[in-house]
DNA sequence: GGCCCGCATGTGACCGGTCACCATCCTGGG
DNA sequence: CCCAGGATGGTGACCGGTCACATGCGGGCC
């Protein structure tokens, strides 16, 4: 079934179906309507790897991540797959198992191969590795950390400003009277030393505050990871409020203290980071910093998009401030014995 | 860049090349040698649009679902991600919006146009239809409910016995001296009448052991959901032990019990299903059914593997039964006062 | 020494679209 | 009445692979 096909039952030329299939004006509205018919009553299709392989163009996104199925990432991915969908992309997704070269690059490879533009998120080391090494001239966007200084004006970058929005939760803590507020970290990518963005914004707060500036306790992403750098912070004393790099470590975190006998947020106050649909619904309720990766994912198309077919080149966008959700992991500190 | 440049390149006909990128094993060591130098110096990738077009293969499968980010979902395509990198196959995604009939053919259309392989999951109703009306003789597996009866043993079907799973768990509940259960849903496919295999279980259990058969609760898959549907039932002092149809559910449901006053596992007791990551953390930590989903993605991914390179025909295909982690949310039955 | 055969390799068609360019037909202005 | 030029539509090459088949060559066997 080939548009041939479909010429010769329509008795016309294989060009013609292709300037109906691609809504080519140049045909008369009596020939478009029979063509049409055909392809309706024959049920045709075009081949997808014949447009590709002739055109040039696939019609496509890879998706290019480290994970899948972290809050944030999966968010992202649906937000993508929402506005591609809407524009009939089809989109593909192209894990980056660690940040060696070798896998590095096999992703990259991957994704190239795909043929369409590439999204790649680089909250993480890999990412960010695949975005540094990614061959010039691919069309791609990419979700990044909050830079540190102003990029330069051909980053075809996309973020919140969660620097400032970790600040903000910083003071927030600071105005309970929190003496000072620790931080339990989601890794951090090398090229911002000192750690992510949220921790510079943390970090600012204290500053500014004159507040002391206690050291980072690293952990990963997951509520295991929380929970194992959180006993830590449970088994200190001197710690009465955290701001936590993601809800999954404030949920492992809020385990460790329970555990612990400290409560929340009577002993310490918690807040989280990114407002992921568990947040809401622990007890305590998280406070939390509301990130809206969907948009997020949705503006990356969106801008990959228009560089696909219109050409004109992506700059850095910054979306938003997420906004500080305040609930019932946060109080007053307590009084000094 | 095509394998005519590197057989220039390389002193040999296209088709010398073909061969050796393609492992033909009828080529002299020495020419393989020299055409893989070429490769490698120029740096020579194979189109996949050409390859796709000319030899019919894709050599990538898409996952079919009604949504990417909810736990058992995602845990799957990781699984499938992970077994596909694993083979180079490429993987898309594709989202059935809604069970309307629209929707669903659209999904099925771009599904059937990336054409590869194509893995529905099918827990849901929009899922099921599109297993339903997938055109015949498109390379499929599916990864459903557990079926009611034996199945065909056509169905390319994959599933873990999560009805026996869910009996497990009531009796474990009614073991623990419960009157009797009652159970908070995850929406249920119409082709099983009833519920859910998931449903099934626990009402055979209840059966059985000639207890009382309460309404089941109609919940969604989310926290959210979880909470609204859970009010009710944390309203209720007659309610003491709840089975939940997913661990997201159970979330919502702790949440609403909390704010009636009902302390967990003293009052009511909450067994969970599927083992997120977060279930293991929650305060109480939650007993629950233990899912590999990451393993049903994999078996899904090399089953249609098979089919597809070997042609060996697909049938159903059970995995372990999930077993019953008993964590913190359970206890005995408070004593009749 | 001639013949047959299998290995190694080359040749050209073909997959199903798109692209550049050409052929008609029709209309209107000079 | 003729010709320019826009509107329609057709022709054949081409994208970069794979496939079926042809060809050259060397060795074993009689």
């Amino acid at each position: 079934m080939s548009i041939r096909d479909v010429a010769n039952a329509a008795g016309v030329s294989h060009q013609t179906v292709s300037r109906v299939i691609n809504g080519h004006p140049r045909v008369r509205p009596a020939t478009r309507a029979r063509v049409e018919a055909v392809i309706a009553e024959l049920g045709f299709r075009r081949s997808v790897a014949a447009h590709a392989l002739a055109s040039g163009r696939t019609r496509s996104v890879t998706v290019l991540t480290a994970n899948t199925t972290h809050y944030g990432r999966a968010a992202l991915l649906r937000g993508v797959e929402e506005a591609a969908r809407a524009a009939s992309y089809a989109v593909g997704i192209c894990v980056v198992e660690s940040e060696e070269p070798r896998a590095v690059r096999d992703a990259l490879d991957r994704a190239t191969d795909a043929g369409g533009g590439l999204i790649v998120i680089a909250y993480d080391e890999p990412g960010l590795r695949a975005l540094e090494q990614a061959p010039a001239g691919l069309p791609l966007v990419a979700a990044v950390e909050t830079p540190a200084a102003a990029p330069p004006a051909a980053s075809p970058w996309v973020w919140t400003d969660d620097r400032r929005a970790a600040r903000e939760a910083t003071e927030h803590l600071l105005g309970l009277g929190h003496r000072t507020v620790h931080y339990l970290a989601i890794p951090s990518t090398t090229r911002s030393r000192g750690g992510s963005q949220r921790a510079a914004g943390w970090r600012e707060a204290l500053t500014r505050a004159s507040a002391a500036v206690p050291e980072p306790v690293a952990a990963g992403w997951t509520p295991a990871e929380g929970y194992a750098a959180g006993r830590r912070l449970a088994a200190d004393p001197g710690v009465t409020a955290v701001l936590c790099g993601n809800d999954d470590l404030a949920l492992g975190l809020l385990r460790a203290l329970h555990e612990a006998g400290r409560r929340v947020p009577e002993d310490v106050s918690v807040v989280g980071f990114d407002d992921a649909p568990h947040a809401a619904y622990l007890a305590p309720a998280l406070t939390t910093v509301r990130q809206d990766f969907h948009e997020v994912g949705r503006v990356c198309f969106g801008r990959l998009h228009g560089l696909i077919e219109g050409g004109a080149p992506v700059g850095p966008h910054a979306l938003a401030t997420p906004r500080l959700t305040v609930r019932e992991s946060t109080g007053p500190a307590a009084p000094p014995a």
